[in-house]
RNA sequence: GGGCCUGUAGCUCAGCUGGUCAGAGCACACGCUUGAUAAGCGUGGGGUCGAUAGUUCAAAUCUAUCCAGGCCCA
């Protein structure tokens, strides 16, 4: 059989025996065996009053042709032979190829057979058009776990010698089911991790859970209501464990759902015993580089909880408070006069203006902030003449809004910067003055005229400005008074009479609120002779405590820290130079954020945590304040090789166990401290510490079954990938301990994605009822259109979610679904085996040669960060040869998400590195394996739009939304509870990065 | 209020350093097909490129402001 041109190439690209043959109109099959019209087919020709002839099936001849329709002298039809029946082609088909379907007779098959079916070579697979996945999916995963296909797969890759690729999993909170934004993020971290596999990587993805932290407390809490009274923290915590495995197996359960292969069997908690040493071990670290402090420090608390929040357990919500401008009596004197000259009368009563929005405050004020740029004024109501009041003199007008009074005007020739009203040691007296001890006025680079009168009220116990300021200007901090709130909120005795066991916030009766209060004092007329000039109620953003939605305070207490100084320069360095971060606007994100950042606060006042691992004497003594300390770097290492022993046994639960592990258990028996009665110190570490040493706990030991990424021998670039909000959360924390520990950064690259919104670009709410929950879209249209939903947008951005665009992707994944299915039908009776490939058209020889294996061979050689990756990754090299699998059979279906069991994946041959290309540096390659494609010759931090990643399988690329949780794994806006927040990292969890488009061209480096 | 980011057809996205850049797929409408049929094929309608003002011979593409939205802070 001889067919033209077209066709030809069709049967050559069928490889087998022809079942349909693109028959162009205009063109004529030469020579064919036989063509046979269907009834069907006869009767549309009749209609078109086409010649058709009835007659036996016949032969063609070769010097037949073909009768040709022609109708005012266009080809309408393909040939129609009189004698030979051929299945006609649509009516519409004028121009392009039409189907004919020609088959070679075999045996005298009569035309009087009314069932033409099975004359005709149709196309045949079990493969069916009905995905059917909310029903089918579970039986495909359950034979994905029952093979250990993930498992075989790594060990596959292992044996082949495979270069690594490492994504670090950040864990999400252990605290109920999975929300839609935990759901792109682990399905894009599956996109990463397949299509790295896919790319002849080792590939292993080990899942973690962060375990410990206030949320789980407080639930546990609850569950336990009065019971928990009677319960020793040990046994306290052991509910708090059980809680958070429960939430693990649900979750674990959910991610499986959604096929994520992974180390389902062997993940990472933060609350295993090994994880709970590296933990303290870290720690150890940090004592041992006198990195973490002590002090008196104003940090936000919840008077509810009693406990002090990081800021990332923060949430801002509106809130009504008074707002009240009050005027501080001011003496006048002499320097105070030369200053204003004759504008400050001897008679005249001055007084400086402060304002605020937290009038429970007042009793803590210990000063008054001036600009030193800034001018102040002396301004007086036409109606008082006598009384002058000091204001910043671009704020007079919007004071005298403020006030209603339209009569205050500055006095002309009165203004005089901050600077030098300082200068001439002004003092006031501040009101309910218990003790008489005041600062004074205090100059301040945060005093702005942005609001208020210019001249800030500070309160050092209950501000961290106002604690800064008063501490550089030499003033003492350390003063219990400074801070006349208790832990539930009270004030204490170091307020007037009146005011003491007036409650500052979240006061259950009027009564009780302090606000209240000291308006009311001030409104009778203080002593001090402060006066209320007038008050407003405000609506604002205030901090709220993020689990009981009280609004917390600023409180100075005692807590720990790490002090960042030290690391600064170096964590800047990493996040600029050596981190790759996708998308490139990360870097200014993460960057400003450590840049702004002095302290990490990581002490928490509770239970379910790591606790910070020191004693301290139970009797004060001169030559030992703590034990260990960095003072004595053999005694504290003494000291943390002792401990971490007990805690790889018996859990950091032991610190609790007083029965069985009082303090002087964790004293080494050879420590010259040995005897010495020590207390414990009950306060644990921020959960963010928990999670941010996982790069030592998980990748730097082989405690989860992987070689260490960081040892030079099994060397692999190391990708985390979470929402944006990581930037201040896991990512930062990750980076501060990784820079402390190791000197490096614990990753090399970065991906972010955003968070998933709604239909119309706003978050999630349960209120307002616009969520779209994972096991509802897995109900109705299966794991697979989610994850096609994932693939199919920009992951960079925030990523919009609505029953329509579910519909709008259901419906695309049954194209692709049907697309696929035809492919594979037509490829029913093809036998592999038999195949002989026919040889490669052309190649390039550029780029057949440029595949480069991940791994440089060159070990010395860093990541040149302004090395233009230039080009391809190796990863994803499309240049190197597939092996092609074959399927098993004709009903072998692909899914999206998956490959043929037991069979190896196309392109899963381990690609060897190259010795050496011409074009780029093994280094470069080593580096740039995880990113996403580049420009070449562009940076990828300069790159606007993020690569996509093209997911293995699937055909359109993907994107993650975002969640709303606070740790890393999340990426929702629903109102998911943050966890706990790191004091400083916060955490969040939704996160909005585009993904990584497909590679173009196939060469494209993954952005992984 | 600050930092970072986003805003192109109903949906998801391309449009790089300004000059056929107003596009694709899906959806929709109409037609065809009904031996891939809860499929397939063809044709078509649809966007003042968030708004405004600038720069320029020329702007979706640069600048400014504004509006809307997201994350992180305050």
């Amino acid at each position: 059989m001889v067919l033209e041109e077209p066709c030809v190439r069709r049967l050559d690209l069928l490889h087998g025996p022809v079942r349909h043959v693109a028959v162009p109109v205009g063109r004529r099959p030469v020579s064919v065996d036989r063509i046979e019209l269907g009834p069907r087919d006869r009767r549309a020709a009749e209609l078109d009053e086409s010649p058709v002839v009835d007659g036996e099936p016949g032969v063609l001849r070769e010097d037949e042709d073909p009768v040709h329709v022609e109708k005012d002298g266009a080809n309408l039809h393909p040939p129609i032979f009189a004698s030979r029946p051929v299945r006609l082609p649509a009516r519409s088909c004028r121009p392009a190829p039409c189907f004919g379907v020609v088959r070679p007779v075999t045996s005298g098959a009569s035309m009087e057979a009314r069932d033409y079916k099975a004359t005709l070579q149709l196309p045949t697979t079990s493969f069916p058009m009905k995905a059917d996945l909310p029903k089918r999916e579970p039986e495909r995963l359950a034979r994905w776990e029952a093979s250990g296909l993930y498992e075989k797969v790594l060990a596959a890759r292992r044996e082949a010698g495979a270069p690594r690729f490492i994504l670090h999993d950040g864990p999400p909170y252990a605290n109920g089911r999975i929300h839609i934004g935990t759901a792109l993020n682990k399905i894009l971290k599956d996109i990463v991790v397949r299509s790295k596999t896919l790319a002849g990587f080792e590939a292993p993805y080990v899942p973690g859970w962060d375990c410990h932290g206030l949320p789980i407390e407080l639930k546990v809490d609850k569950e336990l209501g009065s019971k928990k009274r009677e319960m020793d923290p040990v046994t306290f915590r052991k509910a708090c464990r059980e809680y958070a495995q429960k939430w693990v197996v649900a979750q674990r359960t959910d991610f499986q759902r959604l096929g994520i292969l992974g180390a389902w069997e062997a993940p990472y908690r933060t609350m295993d015993y090994g994880y709970q040493a590296t933990i303290a071990r870290s720690f150890g670290e940090f004592l041992a580089k006198g990195l973490v402090t002590f002090g008196f420090k104003a940090v936000l608390w919840c008077v509810q909880c009693k406990t002090a929040l990081a800021e990332a357990e923060v949430e801002y919500e509106d809130r009504k408070d008074a707002s009240i401008h009050v005027a501080f009596p001011m003496p006048v004197t002499d320097a105070l006069r030369a200053l204003w000259g004759e504008a400050l009368a001897a008679e005249s009563e001055l007084f400086a203006v402060i304002w605020t929005t937290t009038p429970w405050t007042l009793p803590a004020n210990r000063a008054v902030c001036l600009g030193p740029e800034i001018p102040y004024v002396l301004a007086r109501r036409a109606s008082e003449p006598s009384k002058l009041y000091v204001l910043a003199e671009p704020l007079v007008e919007a004071t005298a809004k403020a006030l209603s009074w339209a009569d205050l005007a500055a006095i002309p020739g009165t203004a005089r910067k901050g600077a030098a009203v300082e200068m001439a040691r002004p003092t006031y007296r501040r009101p309910f003055d218990v003790d008489g001890v005041s600062f004074g006025f205090l100059l301040g680079e945060h005093v702005s005229t942005d609001d208020g009168t210019g001249l800030v009220h500070t309160a050092p116990g209950h501000g961290r400005e106002d604690h800064d300021v008063v501490k550089r200007s030499g003033h003492p901090v350390d003063d219990p008074a400074l801070c006349p709130v208790d832990a539930a909120g009270f004030y204490d005795a170091h307020v007037p009479e009146p005011l003491r066991g007036k409650r500052v916030v979240a006061a259950k009766s009027p009564d009780l609120d302090a606000n209240r209060a000291v308006l009311a004092l001030l409104e009778a007329g203080d002593p001090s002779g402060a006066r209320l000039l007038g008050r407003t109620d405000m609506v604002h953003s205030y901090p709220h405590c993020w689990r009981c939605k009280s609004p917390v305070v600023f409180r100075a207490t005692h807590q720990w820290f790490i002090d960042l100084g030290a690391l600064r320069d170096r964590a800047l360095t990493e996040i600029r130079e050596k981190v790759e971060w996708v998308p490139a606007f990360g870097v200014n994100r993460i960057g400003a954020m450590v840049e702004n950042r002095l302290e990490w606060t990581i002490s928490r006042q509770r239970l379910w945590g790591s606790p910070i691992t020191i004693l301290k004497p139970a009797e004060p003594r001169e030559d030992l304040e703590y034990y260990p300390s960095a003072d004595d770097p053999a005694e504290l290492k003494l000291f943390f090789d002792h401990l971490v022993a007990i805690f790889e046994k018996h859990g950091a639960d032991a610190w609790w166990d007083d029965e069985n592990f009082p303090a002087d258990a964790f004293v080494p028996p050879t420590s010259k401290w040995k005897g010495v009665a020590f207390e414990k110190v009950k306060d644990i570490l921020d959960v963010w510490f928990d999670s941010g040493v996982s790069h030592a706990a998980v990748l730097g030991t082989s405690a989860y079954g992987i070689a260490s990424p960081y040892d030079e021998a099994t060397a692999a670039p190391v990708l985390y990938l979470e929402g944006h909000d990581q930037h201040r959360g896991w990512f930062q924390s990750s980076l501060l301990t990784a820079v402390a520990l190791r000197g490096k950064a614990p990753y090399d690259t970065v991906v972010t994605h955003g968070f998933v919104v709604a239909g119309d670009g706003r978050k999630m709410s349960k209120s307002v009822g616009n969520t779209v929950e994972p096991d509802e879209v897995i109900s109705k249209h299966g794991a697979d259109v989610l994850r096609l939903w994932v693939g199919s947008t920009d992951y960079t951005d925030d990523i919009r979610l609505n029953q329509e665009i579910l519909t709008r992707t259901a419906e695309a994944y049954r194209k692709i679904r049907n697309t696929a299915r035809f492919l594979l039908s037509n490829l029913f009776d093809f036998d592999p085996k038999a195949w002989t490939p026919s040889p490669p058209r052309s190649s390039s020889p550029s780029t057949a040669s440029s595949s480069p294996g991940p791994r440089s061979s060159s070990p010395t050689a860093g990541r040149p960060t302004t090395a233009s990756s230039s080009t391809r990754s190796p990863a994803v090299c499309a240049s190197s040869p597939r092996p092609t699998s074959p399927p098993s059979g004709a009903t072998s279906a692909r899914t999206l998400s998956s490959w043929p069991e037991g069979t190896t994946p196309p392109g899963a041959r381990p690609r060897r590195p190259r010795s050496a290309s011409p074009r780029r540096s093994p280094s470069s390659s080593t580096r740039s394996a995880p990113s996403p494609p580049r420009r070449s010759g562009s940076r990828c931090r300069a790159t606007r739009g993020p690569p996509r990643i093209s997911p293995p399988g699937t055909t359109s690329s993907s994107r993650l939304s975002p969640t709303s949780s606070t740790r890393p794994g999340a990426a929702c806006s629903t109102s998911a509870p943050p966890s706990s927040g790191p004091s400083s990292p916060s955490a969040g969890t939704a996160s909005s990065a585009r993904a990584p488009r497909p590679a173009p061209k196939s060469n494209g480096p993954l952005p992984s």
